[in-house]
RNA sequence: GGUUCCGUAGCUCAGCUGGAUAGAGCAACAGCCUUCUAAGCUGUGGGUCGAGCGUUCGAAUCGCUCCGGAAUCACCA
């Protein structure tokens, strides 16, 4: 069924020119919703026409007005109000399009094609997941679901950085202070325990550095740490591990070990997967040999030192580190290798990088360098960029122990939704005029056991930190308030979860569990206002879904969903659903109730938010 | 200092390619449970959209200049 935009927006074409003979573009068709204030549903905006039409904004909007009404049925009465032209739509034309579209899925089939590649998380193998990386990795999660559902083919990867400096400082410290502790031995998670040592390294690398500083007043604080024999021993580590010494890799082997089942845990808990996972130990090569092939083209520079650089001054950049002087690669390189590894296996249609928007300047340069190297590819990169997380407090410093870490909040979530949940089945049983809500409230914990409550408790502890993270605009730096994002109420994601609860409950009571379609009849069916708008709320949801696909922001359908939501607990707070007695509208009305839970449960699984059907 | 990004109610955030009197939630106040789940709904108060100039029928939105804040400019990753 053609949509009223669409037909509108050929119709208005048509009108401007068979009236002021103007050929309009489809652009400057512009339809909205009516404001409230005025009487319509669709309004067309004829500024753009007035000069041709030579005529006032008024009488232009009238005369279109006419010729759309002639040429549409479906139209059943306009007004003009300055350059806007309100337009009626016929009740049984909306309901006719819910209808329509209920039965379609707004979810396109996969189609073949390149796929776009995704990458996001990218952690670092020496501390545990905290608040920055959920949020990291829940854009990319979401932004990848976003994308298959708008009909791409998309693969999710993985790029961890396990070689490295870092990964040597925990390995160090371990082998001085850990006594051969292990996950099994000490109950820890494997991804904590490791980070538990880089942080006793750190705290050693402190005390000796300091020691160093007290003796030489005015030293720089990293000369210092340099100059500690323990930065020089993990040093050394790092050294054997390049040489492929058979005791440090064999440690290095089994720490990182650790570390990924720990992380496999935070991600399984997260509820997000990858389609495959890069190790920077098997691809930093690569981008060495890349470099050497620049040099040969002459597009890179060697100075006397030995080192190699790109030099971006002519494109208003500087000079750009590529090879160390002892030839030993820095990030830049390995980026460059893991690029094009990714590009030659893939066949990217786009290569997309989920990274915070301090490496903003990073990726400017990647694009770049590739470019210079004579990669056309390089302009399928693009970096998703996103703000920094912030604390009430101010920012999170791993130094000063403000890190927020990612399974501890996810448990504090679970138990926050537990004890509200309880607060209130509480209030509710204590309330005696709420008799049948309490009623209906211990049916439903009867009917539960723990471990299905337990199931609950997690997905509304989910669902209020995703939807939080979510809903806000990812180029923006946000602040997360572990105590607002635990309330429940308003533009929350238990909200939407409930909701969609409630409409799943009416959906039972009205003798409809399947997810077949509500039969009705689309004659003489009233329509209110409220339902006119949300059935209009509905219709937008494939415009979002490409939006939100176009701009890779899953905050676009979070606060989307969050509309819908609120629409709907408007329209069913007073407009009766079962109890209705004339059985045609009755059945329309559980149509719309349905549609609406059809759109919700979809929705928020592109943002991973469970929809519970009970609450 | 150079470059990039951000600045909307007391707080946290929406506001699509410029459109009518700028919207939610939280917080405050006042109502609504013998009815389909009150984690809800309804109402009240709260704004020089950082400031200024420009572009035009029309600017929170586009351009320029300032002011605030953040990131980055490393032989760290």
């Amino acid at each position: 069924m053609e949509s009223i935009e669409n037909l509108l927006c050929r119709l208005g074409l048509q009108a401007v020119k068979e009236l002021f003979g103007l050929e309009a573009k489809e652009s400057d068709i512009q339809l909205q919703k009516t404001d409230k204030r005025f009487e319509g549903d669709i309004t067309l905006v004829v500024f753009p026409f007035v000069k041709a039409a030579r005529k006032s904004p008024e009488e232009t909007g009238k005369a279109i007005g006419e010729y759309l009404q002639g040429h549409c049925p479906d139209i059943t009465a306009f007004n003009t109000v300055k350059g806007f032209l309100n337009l009626c739509i016929a009740p049984t034309y909306w309901i006719a399009s819910m209808d329509s579209a209920r039965r379609e899925d707004p979810h396109q089939q996969k189609t073949g094609g390149k796929p776009v590649v995704i990458e996001y998380s990218s952690p670092n193998t020496n501390k545990p997941l905290h608040l920055g990386h959920i949020r990291n990795n829940l854009l990319g999660w979401s932004v990848a679901e976003i994308l298959k559902a708008n009909g791409l083919p998309v693969k999710k990867v993985n790029l961890v950085n396990d070689r490295g400096i870092h990964i040597c400082k925990s390995m160090l410290a371990w082998l001085k202070w850990g006594n051969g502790e292990t996950p099994q031995s000490s109950g820890m998670k494997g991804d904590h325990l490791v980070g538990k040592y880089y942080v006793i390294f750190s705290n050693h690398l402190k005390e000796e550095s300091g020691q160093i500083l007290a003796q030489n007043p005015g030293m720089e604080k990293e000369e210092a740490e340099r100059q500690t024999p323990l930065m020089q021993e993990a040093q050394r580590m790092l050294k054997k591990w390049e040489e492929g010494d058979k005791e440090t890799r064999e440690l290095w082997q089994k720490m990182n070990t650790w570390v990924y089942e720990g992380f496999d845990e935070t991600y399984r808990q997260l509820g997000i997967d990858f389609d495959k996972t890069y190790y920077e130990s098997d691809t930093y090569l690569l981008g060495k040999s890349m470099v050497q092939e620049g040099l040969e083209k002459g597009v890179l520079i060697r100075k006397e030192d030995g080192s190699v650089w790109a030099d971006l001054r002519d494109e208003g950049l500087d000079e750009k580190l590529l090879l160390r002087k002892d030839g030993t690669s820095v990030y830049m390189t390995q980026d460059l290798g893991t690029a094009r590894l990714r590009q030659q296996e893939f066949d990217a249609e786009k290569l997309i990088y989920v990274v915070g928007n301090e490496q903003n300047y990073h990726f400017d340069v990647l694009k770049r360098v590739l470019r210079k190297l004579g990669y056309p590819w390089a302009e399928k990169i693009t970096h998703l960029s996103y703000g920094m997380v912030e604390l009430p407090e101010g920012k999170m410093k791993s130094r000063e122990g403000t890190v927020v870490d990612a399974d501890d909040l996810m448990e504090k979530m679970a138990q926050t939704a537990k004890e509200t949940s309880e607060e209130i089945q509480k209030r509710k049983e204590g309330n005696t005029a709420g008799a049948a809500a309490a009623a209906n409230a211990q049916a439903n914990a009867a009917a539960r056991n723990d471990k299905e409550l337990e199931k609950l408790y997690a997905d509304l502890g989910l669902g209020a930190l995703k939807y939080f993270i979510l809903k806000v605009d990812p180029v923006k730096n946000m602040l997360f308030n572990p105590k607002e994002s635990i309330d429940f109420n308003g533009n929350t994601g238990p909200f939407l979860q409930y909701t969609h609860a409630r409409i799943c409950s009416l959906l039972r009571k009205g003798g409809f569990q399947d997810t077949t379609p509500v039969p009705f009849r689309n004659e003489g069916l009233p329509l209110s206002e409220k339902e006119k708008s949300l059935i209009q709320n509905l219709l937008a949801y494939p415009g979002v879904l490409k939006q939100a696909g176009l701009q890779y922001s899953p905050a676009l359908i979070a606060n989307y969903l969050y509309d819908l939501a609120k629409d709907f607990n408007g329209f069913y707070q007073d407009t009766p659903v079962l109890r209705e007695a004339d059985e045609n509208l009755r059945a329309f009305r559980l149509a719309l109730v349905q549609f609406t839970g059809m759109i919700l449960k979809k929705g928020l699984g592109l943002l991973g938010i469970v929809a519970p059907e009970q609450m």
